[in-house]
DNA sequence: GAATATTTTGACTGAGTAGTCAGTCAGGAG
DNA sequence: CTCCTGACTGACTACTCAGTCAAAATATTC
């Protein structure tokens, strides 16, 4: 194992972990353990628990955004890009649980929101969802809402019905994917 | 100050401090302090922290559920019942951010999952809401998706624009609570 | 293969936690 | 007035945690 495989493994222990147990239920011991390392050792690559979280989630997001432009259809029509984004959100949600744990725990914690704060500050960062969203408004086949409304009306229920899918509150197969995504759009359309 | 005045100090000063500062955030000694009382005495009035926060969420759940059936139009048209349960929902969240904050933490959490996991165990328990989608889809004037993706597609963007409102990253005015709402609505109806 | 540099180890530290309990004292009973 | 009672107190206990660091192990250089 040699030294970014370690920094690998002890990212990817600590999403299992947190994923699992939270962040507070998850110490520096359990992701060394579990890791095969001492302790001390994860602070040669992390200065402590807050940047390896932070990293984790970093790392997390740039997957979560990248799946969602695979097999991405540029050119068809807006409805059918949506639902692509819609469905692809889920599959990872459902493919990736830890993942998708962690990333929900992220955004309903002081971390997420001092993440979204400093997205709001430096307002470069758009996702192809803002893009998306942006070129729908202008068309006008959209409704006349605050962009943090629209993204709820999208991501709310899609985070809802993946975390009750892991929890066990239902099944998501692949019909009711599409036609979750498909009411996404019925809260959103004109 | 009685003996249930303390206990209804120290119910009131830990819901404003978990909202604020969580639950790992929020010691018993901190508790103390802000109702103005020892830490012992605390334990008086509760087994421990999580029969204290249980207790916390029990009331606060009531008092959320019993807000939106003020008002409520008993015998209106189902599109006015759910406007109106989607609306005081809103409003309840803007109204006490305090009361919000700490249900929403509660419901992210392992107590969350708890208290939903006894609730579908114990399937007695049936809101106002579950009745006016039992209605509705008798009436089939929703579509016909599981009741977790239902409830997911009305209670997820309202969840997420109250906690955007309460964060500051956005500004509900009652124009576009109703809007919400509304989208909501479509979202769900055939 | 010796000397040097780097990485890893895990016992340790000190700050902080939930919960305890011997003792206090205001106020009711006799 | 004296004696109880029990709600209340807060210093205390037992424990957990993130993070440290001297020493050991391993790798690299010459």
């Amino acid at each position: 194992m040699n030294t970014s495989n370690k920094r690998e493994t002890i990212l990817h222990v600590t999403k299992e972990l947190i994923a699992v147990n939270g962040f507070h239920g998850t110490t520096m011991a359990m992701i060394a353990e579990k890791a095969g390392i001492a302790t001390g050792t994860i602070y040669r690559y992390f200065t402590g628990k807050d940047e390896l979280i932070n990293e984790l989630h970093r790392e997390l997001n740039g997957r979560l955004l990248h799946s969602l432009l695979k097999d991405y259809p540029l050119g068809e029509p807006m409805h059918e890009r949506f639902l692509h984004i819609g469905r692809y959100f889920v599959h990872y949600g459902l493919a990736a649980p830890f993942d998708f744990s962690f990333l929900e725990q992220f955004h309903n914690s002081p971390y997420g929101v001092a993440y979204r704060r400093e997205l709001v500050s430096n307002e470069k960062t758009r996702g192809p969802v803002d893009e998306l969203l942006d070129e729908a408004a202008r068309e006008g086949i959209i409704k006349i809402l605050p962009r943090t409304v629209l993204t709820a009306l999208i991501f709310g229920p899609l985070i809802g019905v993946i975390r009750d899918h892991i929890l066990g509150f239902n099944r998501l197969d692949e019909e009711t994917v599409s036609r979750t995504v498909e009411a996404c759009w019925d809260a959103i359309r004109i």
